[in-house]
DNA sequence: GTCCCGCTAC
DNA sequence: GTAGCTGGAC
């Protein structure tokens, strides 16, 4: 099974390359981490600029700015409403604790254990592995985890994984790719697949 | 299972 | 026009 873990990242790193990932750095990761929800990056970009231009990028403001002023800044990545309140939340926990634990991160509300993930592995460099959708679908069609625990499927990854963040930094990426490039949700491109010798799709 | 709801590629 | 998007709470 290790092997078969590695295998496969290598064959993606050597299809895509490397991802540079989530390029930006400190608080910009974390915002971005509760924006991207249920929407892509690219509504995220659009948001964080506009942060960006008020000078609102920073713990104190988004703790401070009133509701209905944050949920304009953010509309573009959509459920600006809830998403608004989570900024918020996640904001007083971190003027508290600049570097809270998986758990402290797990008790604030409108964070579920993927954005806690995303924000220890991408801000704090902490060797967790990233699960999502995506990974869920593709190591699905490989045959490899049938389940939907997160957990389980962390499990998988971090106990048959030798290299830490860094590699599952890049290793994340590298799923989200694939998954947005060929391994489609509907219609996946089977045929220019990377993995498919591994596949039993 | 349902609700939250903007954007864009197709 | 709408499927799909780097989820989470209830």
């Amino acid at each position: 099974m290790k092997e078969k873990f590695s295998r496969i990242y290598r064959k993606l790193f050597e299809f895509y390359g490397k991802q540079y990932w989530w390029p930006g750095e400190g608080l910009e990761i974390v915002v971005g981490a509760v924006l991207v929800q249920q929407t892509n990056w690219k509504n995220v970009e659009k948001a964080l600029e506009k942060l960006r231009v008020v000078n609102c990028l920073s713990i104190d403001c988004l703790k401070n700015i009133s509701v209905k002023e944050l949920e304009q800044l953010i509309r573009s990545t959509g459920y600006y409403n809830i998403k608004a309140k989570r900024l918020q939340n996640l904001m007083r926990l971190l003027a508290i604790k600049p570097h809270p634990s998986r758990n402290e991160l797990l008790e604030v509300n409108g964070v579920g254990p993927e954005t806690a993930d995303s924000i220890l592995l991408y801000r704090f460099n902490e060797p967790v592995f990233v699960v999502d959708a995506y990974t869920f679908r593709i190591f699905r069609r490989l045959g490899i985890y049938e389940g939907e625990s997160y957990a389980d499927l962390q499990r998988l990854f971090m106990g048959n994984l030798q290299n830490k963040s860094q590699m599952f930094n890049e290793y994340h990426a590298l799923i989200v790719r694939h998954a947005k490039n060929i391994c489609l949700k509907t219609k996946p491109k089977c045929i220019e697949c990377p993995l498919k010798d591994d596949c039993k799709y």
